[in-house]
DNA sequence: CAAGTTTTTTGATGTAAATCAAAACAATGC
DNA sequence: GCATTGTTTTGATTTACATCAAAAAACTTG
C-alpha cells in the first residue's frame, strides 16, 4: 500500500515515436532535435502493481505520468474514512494535474490493476513548456481535458438520478473504445462494482440493480465485467435524453 | 441575454500595479520591463451587466478573465434544459481554463450581478507564458485551483447529505473572506438560492429548510442573503466531511 | 475440489430528500 | 398607494435511493 519507487526502470522502454500512445502523447510538428529532447526527458514503463499507489495526497508533486497499460483510479477521502472517486485513468490518460495548485497532490492515485506509466518530471515539464510552444500548447490541452472531465462528473452527480449516471458512463466509455479503435460495443469493465458505485455516488446494491434494470429492457447485457451493448440507441437515449418521471414529450415553446 | 461585446473599454482603468487584487493576480518578482509587458497584455475592467453572459458554450476561447467586481457563474447544461452550476467566480478568481481543451468554452458564464472583470487575451497569456516562467507558474497554480475546487465539490455531490453540503459551503465561503481580510463571520451570498441549491444538488425547498435547521439550531441567523455565523465551530464540525489542507486544525474527537 | 473469502446480486424495509401545494415575503412597476 | 411578478419559506405527501439482510456467484487457497 505504499507509494511506488519511481525515477528507476529503463528496461523495456519504448521510444515515444514508436509507442503506440504516440497520437495521444505528441504534438505534432516536432523536429528531430525536439523530439529527442522530449524522449529524453521522459522516464519510460515505470510498472505499479495493483492497489499500489502512484501517489498520495500531500505527497510533493515529482511528475505529470501518462498511462501506457492498465488502470489508475484517483479519489479524495475524508477524516471518516468515506472516499470519493474522481476519476478512471486508462491508456493514453495523463493525471497529476492536481498538484498544480499547491505543488502537492490534492487526491490519491491507486492502480486499479497492474499498471505501466510513462513519467515526465515536473522539472522537465517545466522545461519543456518554456522551450516548446507545441509542448506547452498539448499540455494546456490536457490540462482542459481533466477540467471538462470533472464539469461532466459534476453534471451527471448533481443532476441526473441512478439509471442515468450508468447509462451515461457506459455511453461515454463506448465512446472512448470507439475513438480508440477498441469495440464501441463490447468491452471490459477496468473496475469493481464497488468503485464504479462510488464514482458515480451510489450504493453498490443500486448500481447492481441498475445493470439488471439495462439488461432486463433488452439494452445491455452483463457478465461480471463483461459489458455488451445491445442497443446504443437507447442507451444513449437514456444518456442523454434524461426521461423526467412524468412528462417525458414537452410541447416546444 | 447577449454575450457582451469584451475588447473594449479601456476608460476607468487602473493599473495591475495599483489594484486591490494584485496580490492575486500579481507574480512576485516581475521586474520593471516584465511589469509593463504583463499590463500591457490585459484589457482592463470589461464591465459585464447583471445576467449578461461573459461567454457561451462553444464559443472560441478569446481570454482569460479574473473578476474585479460582482460575481459569475458558470454552468453546464442538459439537452433538455437542466443545468449544473460548476462554480461561483468573485472577485479575485480567474475563469476561463475549461476551453483549453477544445479552444472553445465547455459551459456558460453569466454574471450574477454588474460585474467588471479584467481579460488577458489568449495570445497574449500564450505570450506571457513564454516569455516569462514566472507567469506560467501563477497561470499553472491558477490552474490547480481551478481543478481543486472542483474535486471539492465532487466529493460534496458525492458523499454528503444535504445540510452537510451546506455547512461545508458556508464555511469555506467564511474561510475565503478571512483570507481576503473580509468578515468570517457576517457576509452577503452572492447568489439567489435556486443557483446555490443547483449548484449544491438539491431542491430549493430543501436548501430552505437546511437555512432554516441551521438557524434553529443557532449555528447561523440569515435574512434574504445576509449570514452570520454565530457558532463558528459547530458549523465546521458540520462540515466535518471537508478535507482542507493544512490551516484546517479540527481540535475534537 | 472442498472450504473460506470476497464480490455481486436480489429482496424487504426505512428514510432523506424530491415533489406538490400554497402561503409569506420582497421587489417592481404604474 | 395597490396590483403584478418573482423569490423564499413552510407544510403535506410521495418516491428514489440507502440501508439492512441474506443468498448466489466468483475468486482464493490449502
Amino acid at each position: 500500500m505504499k507509494t511506488v519507487q519511481l525515477h528507476s526502470a529503463k528496461k523495456n522502454a519504448v521510444a515515444c515515436h514508436n509507442c503506440s500512445l504516440s497520437e495521444l502523447c505528441l504534438p505534432r510538428g516536432l523536429n528531430r532535435d525536439e523530439l529527442e529532447l522530449l524522449e529524453n526527458s521522459i522516464n519510460k514503463t515505470v510498472k505499479i502493481k495493483k492497489k499500489d499507489y502512484l501517489f498520495h495526497r500531500d505527497d510533493a508533486q515529482q511528475s505529470i505520468f501518462a498511462v501506457k497499460a492498465g488502470a489508475i483510479k484517483t479519489s479524495l477521502s475524508t477524516p471518516d474514512g468515506e472516499e470519493q472517486i474522481l476519476g478512471f485513468y486508462l491508456p493514453g490518460d495523463l493525471l497529476g494535474f492536481d498538484a498544480f495548485a499547491r505543488d502537492r497532490h490534492t487526491c490519491d492515485a491507486q492502480a486499479l490493476d497492474d499498471t505501466l506509466v510513462c513519467e515526465l518530471s515536473m522539472e522537465n515539464f517545466q522545461e519543456l513548456c518554456g522551450k516548446l510552444p507545441i509542448m506547452r500548447g498539448q499540455m494546456m490541452r490536457q490540462i482542459g481535458v481533466e477540467i471538462e472531465r470533472e464539469q461532466m462528473l459534476l453534471l451527471t452527480l448533481g443532476q441526473m438520478r441512478t439509471e442515468e449516471r450508468l447509462a451515461t458512463f457506459l455511453s461515454s466509455l463506448s465512446e472512448r473504445n470507439r475513438e480508440r479503435g477498441f469495440s464501441p460495443a463490447e468491452f471490459n469493465l477496468p473496475m469493481a462494482r464497488h468503485d464504479l458505485a462510488n464514482y458515480l455516488g451510489m450504493a453498490v446494491e443500486t448500481l447492481s440493480r441498475m445493470f439488471s434494470r439495462l439488461q432486463e429492457e433488452n439494452i445491455i447485457a452483463v457478465q461480471h465485467r463483461l459489458v455488451k451493448i445491445s442497443d446504443m440507441n437507447r442507451l444513449k437515449q437514456l444518456a442523454h435524453h434524461t426521461c423526467r418521471p412524468a412528462s417525458d414529450v414537452l410541447p416546444s415553446a
